[in-house]
RNA sequence: CGCGGGGUGGAGCAGUCUGGUAGCUCGUCAGGCUCAUAACCUGAAGGCCGCGGGUUCAAAUCCCGCCCCCGCAA
């Protein structure tokens, strides 16, 4: 089949490595302009065209080979009329989308003569939006996975095609999560495409009764909430890591509040008050929560690396003096 | 030139404004004490204070240039 893949993000790479290696053609890939990124402000293509240059998602593009015989569409809107035409003149059969940034028009939607299919990270009706991974896993779910689905003109509510399970261990983060359901998504996306090809394709409508959201995240929503239970922020944290990692502020000496990062922490037996620093000593940092107390184990300030709860007592005890905020 | 923080023995920090003996909490090594411990005591080693230049009788500290790290923003 003649497929054109539409995505961004780092997830959809092992999707499109996979489409590459099977026996569908494929003739196109729209991905997000190239961006500055980081302190740096250096001009940087997004992974999925990265892994199209040179096979691995993060190698240099200083290293940029010779171009595959693919055209690579990098539109800054994908609904003007001239990216639109760009898309029909490849004549797919199939339009995969996988988190590619922007919202499809109808226009895009109804150019394949089969099918536009979408590849989302959780099982829905749970978990629609931008951030379902990170939900999952704050919210203390047992288990998530990859959804593919029929596009529709919503926000993730079209009909699904398959799903693919997954457990989530009570060691998963955000980044082991998404690695994992990354690595998920080809196999669900090849039988779906075999189905097709058979012609029994299943269709089964979304039960919206039983949907929530995932809002996309922002910094500031990894700040940490001490009145909330240990094991909800212990989630939390792991959820946000590595992005966008969650943090608490501290009180400088000179009275200015810093941001801290806390990488990660477990679970304590202990009572206190939330934000309330009730040990900081050799190799121990407890902060008290709305119920039961947290262990942290790695944090990094701000202007500063990363480092041990020990390392940063030794340097800051003052700093914890306060109540953490 | 987007905004900001930082580079001081092996680790994390103070000292820099108000130039003038290298400090704190640990770690390491040697020895001691305790039934025991996250312990405690004694002693020791270990630092071109990021790099280069300047001012000065004297620079971690003041001035100029450069390198590197990190947070924010995008």
């Amino acid at each position: 089949m003649r497929v054109v893949f539409i995505g961004t993000g780092e997830i959809g790479v092992p999707t499109l490595q996979a489409l590459l290696k099977s026996e569908h053609e494929i003739v196109g890939v729209v991905t997000q302009p190239d961006k500055p990124v980081g302190r740096a402000q250096l001009v940087e293509p997004p992974p999925i065209k990265k892994a199209l240059v040179s096979g691995a998602p993060d190698a240099s593009p200083a290293r940029t080979g010779p171009a595959l015989p693919i055209p690579v569409l990098q539109p800054a809107r994908i609904k003007d009329r001239q990216a639109i035409e760009e898309i029909r003149a490849l004549k797919p059969n199939v339009i995969v989308v996988m988190a590619y940034g922007q919202i499809l028009p109808r226009d895009v939607l109804e150019i394949p003569t089969i099918v536009s299919l979408n590849l989302h990270a959780s099982l829905l009706p749970r978990w629609r939006g931008a951030a379902p991974i990170q939900a999952a896993i704050a919210a203390g779910d047992r288990d998530t996975g990859m959804t593919v689905m029929y596009m529709d003109e919503g926000l993730d509510t079209g009909d699904i095609f398959l799903q693919r399970t997954i457990d989530i261990v009570p060691a998963d983060t955000g980044g082991s999560l998404h690695d994992r359901l990354a690595k998920v998504a080809p196999e669900a996306l090849l039988e779906s495409l075999e189905l097709l090809a058979k012609g029994g394709a299943p269709r089964i409508p979304q039960d919206n009764a039983l949907a929530t959201y995932a809002p996309k995240l922002k910094r500031e929503n990894g700040k940490i909430d001490w009145t909330d239970p240990a094991d909800a922020i212990e989630r939390k944290i792991r959820a946000f890591d590595p992005w966008p990692g969650a943090f608490t502020l501290a009180t400088d000496k000179s009275g200015r509040q810093l941001r801290m990062k806390i990488l990660d922490a477990g679970i304590v037996d202990l009572k206190g008050r939330p934000g309330e620093v009730l040990r900081a000593h050799s190799n121990e940092l407890i902060i008290g929560t709305g119920k039961s107390a947290l262990s942290v184990w790695h944090v990094q300030l701000e202007g500063k690396w990363r480092m041990s709860a020990s390392d940063f007592v030794r340097g800051h005890a003052r700093l914890l003096e306060r109540k953490l905020k």
